[in-house]
DNA sequence: AGCCTTTGACCAGCG
DNA sequence: TCGCTGGTCAAAGGC
């Protein structure tokens, strides 16, 4: 049941000789943008984002001594002008393509992005940073600050990464709603959850094509994929069809929860994904986490966050995200859609979501158009973004049957950058 | 003892 | 109808 069918022939976009973040933006062309173009578009300059404020700059250079959280939160509390103004365009101009930060993320998915070791899905939505997104990395973080940010993560082990469209949309209505300052200083799940519920009024259009994800992918180890609170039970593994990853079917064993949630993960059980379905309809375990090894205060402090929130199954950790995305695309009010495996509303079109586990994949098949493929021949230097760039570095991306080449900056602690191919226009 | 994982078998949807 | 595939069941065993 393993042999995979050899990948599809797929039509290639090569890599124009050079392109501008500024054309790649516009929304004119349809030039792809090489990796660290993208990443620069991604990190605004130095330059500009200095004008921003001091704290996440020096964050940046002496990433050494500040944490990561504190490095998201210093970051995200001033956004630099030029920013917020992109923000608006963005707002303006839809996910697709209008800005930096959206236009080059895959439909869906594709926004990959590193979390440190030691951070748990749980306590990285617990921190301040919670409302971290990779599209915020690109909202609210210089070049440098991105930097550091993801040196800091590259100069630790295990590769966590976050994966889920909601973000990315999420992001997209925030900017165009001006919630992305209430985002920054959101200070727990229920309020970026009561904010994704007003953004999901105010823009539900945007979430159209993303809305659907619970997708995201975190490190976890096999056995205890993504403690989040919750006590689950695995009853089933599998090998699914076109990834080499076992997906592993748990339930939530809370009596008549109806909370399911696949995980998958890579040979060496460092990335995860983490497909939701459903929704709790209880509370979290209260000592769960106590258990576990947590701190009881902050297990305390998050029940009273819940009650005060009246979110009854949205939870923070995967939950939060997982609850978030839900309001996002209309599940969550009133009864789950039976096993509501976040059916985007109504997306008739869309085999009713009944594979869930390909969301990426039919996210981008559904939503466009704008096929994207970085295709390179030379592994150095592949763009001249003032960086010096090697490939360390090529895998197979789960859901793309083509691999994702990752690179390195050439001086310091490797930054990883994955190529995505955005499928659509042919 | 209870809960969990493992794993082969079974079922259902789809082309 | 058949084969493929994903999802689930449930017995067995481990902790």
């Amino acid at each position: 049941m393993s042999a995979r069918p050899p990948p599809p022939p797929r039509p290639r976009l090569s890599l124009p000789p050079r392109s501008t973040g500024e054309s790649l933006f516009s929304g004119t062309g349809d030039a792809s943008p090489g990796p660290l173009t993208l990443a620069s578009a991604l990190f605004p300059s130095d330059a500009d984002a200095d004008a921003g404020g001091g704290g996440g700059g020096g964050a940046s250079s002496g990433a050494g001594a500040t944490s990561f959280t504190q490095l998201l939160i210093g970051s995200l509390s001033q956004p630099p002008p030029h920013q917020q103004q992109q923000q608006q365009e963005r707002g303006r101009g839809g996910v697709a393509r209008a800005g930096p930060a959206l236009s080059v993320a895959p439909p869906a998915g594709a926004a990959v992005f590193t979390v440190p070791p030691g951070l748990s899905p749980s306590g990285f939505f617990d921190s301040p940073g919670l409302i971290f997104s990779p599209a915020m990395g690109g909202f609210g973080m210089s070049h440098q600050q991105a930097l550091a940010q993801v040196t800091a993560q590259a100069s630790h082990s295990p590769l966590r990464m976050f994966d889920h469209t909601e973000q990315t949309s999420f992001s997209a209505a925030a900017t165009s709603s001006g919630a992305l300052q209430n985002m920054s200083s959101a200070a727990n799940v229920a309020e970026m959850s009561e904010m994704a519920t007003t953004i999901s009024n105010n823009e539900h259009a945007a979430f159209q094509s993303a809305e659907a994800s619970h997708r995201y992918q975190v490190p976890a180890p096999v056995d205890k994929p993504a403690d989040d609170g919750y006590n689950w039970r695995k009853y089933g593994q599998k090998v699914v069809k076109g990834s080499d990853c076992p997906r592993s079917y748990y339930k939530c064993t809370h009596p008549s929860c109806p909370v399911k949630k696949k995980v998958e993960h890579a040979e060496d059980g460092q990335i995860s994904e983490i497909i939701y379905k459903g929704k709790h309809n209880h509370q979290r375990p209260p000592n769960k986490r106590a258990k576990d090894g947590s701190s009881l205060a902050a297990e305390q402090n998050e029940q009273s966050n819940d009650t005060a929130s009246g979110l009854s199954g949205v939870r923070r950790d995967q939950e939060a995200v997982y609850g978030m995305s839900e309001q996002l695309s209309g599940l969550s009010d009133g009864d789950d859609k039976d096993d509501g495996e976040s059916r985007p509303n109504e997306a008739d079109d869309r085999e009713s979501d009944c594979k869930r586990r390909n969301i990426q994949i039919s996210s981008q098949k559904a939503l466009t158009e704008s096929k994207i493929i970085v295709q390179t021949t030379s592994e150095v230097d592949l763009l001249d973004d003032g960086y010096r760039w090697r490939k360390y570095g090529q895998k197979v991306v789960k859901g793309n049957p083509h691999p994702s080449d990752q690179f390195g900056s050439g001086v310091g602690p490797y930054i990883r950058w994955s190529i995505f191919r955005i499928e659509g226009r042919g």
